[in-house]
DNA sequence: CAAATATATAAATATATTTTGAAATATCCT
DNA sequence: AGGATATTTCAAAATATATTTATATATTTG
């Protein structure tokens, strides 16, 4: 299964992915949402007693890397796990042993 | 085959891992190796035009996060890739999209 | 044992990347 | 329009990584 060489390119995309994730504030946000299906920012900032631009910031990020993805609704920007993207990376990790 | 939850502990040790590795000199100084199977350090440096001490930081890079392993040859430190530890970084890299 | 060669480690410094906080800006609802 | 919510931007602070220089350790050979 596995291609022959290391792809450079692929292997940044993969690192900077990982890295991104292996942040505790976004480890945290990440578990809140395994448990609450969605939630808004303001949800999320006041249940981590984090700043707000900093909740938003670390929301881009997860969605960036393809880990969150959102909704807007009215006011309220509602995250969510992406559908597998946590099975995806779990595997990934499994992996990397 | 995923397990339940993001364990933090693992996600930071992948992580790293190929953080560690997405480097151009270590990647460079895997590329060697895939095509002669084993270098002493010496030569590495001397390829790579890069300083002893440097070679030889990233090569315990290497063999900490475990794609390298080393063996001692009278004066010589030979350093090799380790079976199938590319393999699984592929696997990993490539189940991460 | 002393000299030569090969490698490893440590300390110091330089560089790059991330994080954070504050302020400005945008978006949507009533 | 006015208030609530969210995003973006920018710069300072904190962290992480890299590089260099010097020094230490190990091994062989004479």
């Amino acid at each position: 299964m596995a291609t022959q060489k290391l792809d450079p390119k692929k292997l940044e995309e993969a690192a900077s992915k990982l890295r991104a994730i292996a942040h505790p504030m976004r480890i945290a946000i990440i578990g809140l949402l395994e448990r609450k299906n969605q939630m808004n920012v303001t949800e999320i900032y006041e249940t981590l007693k984090i700043e707000q631009a900093s909740a938003s910031h670390h929301l881009n990020i997860l969605k960036t890397k393809g880990v969150l993805d959102s909704r807007r609704a009215g006011k309220n920007t509602f995250y969510f796990l992406k559908p597998h993207a946590l099975e995806q990376i779990i595997d990934c990790i499994n992996r990397c042993h």
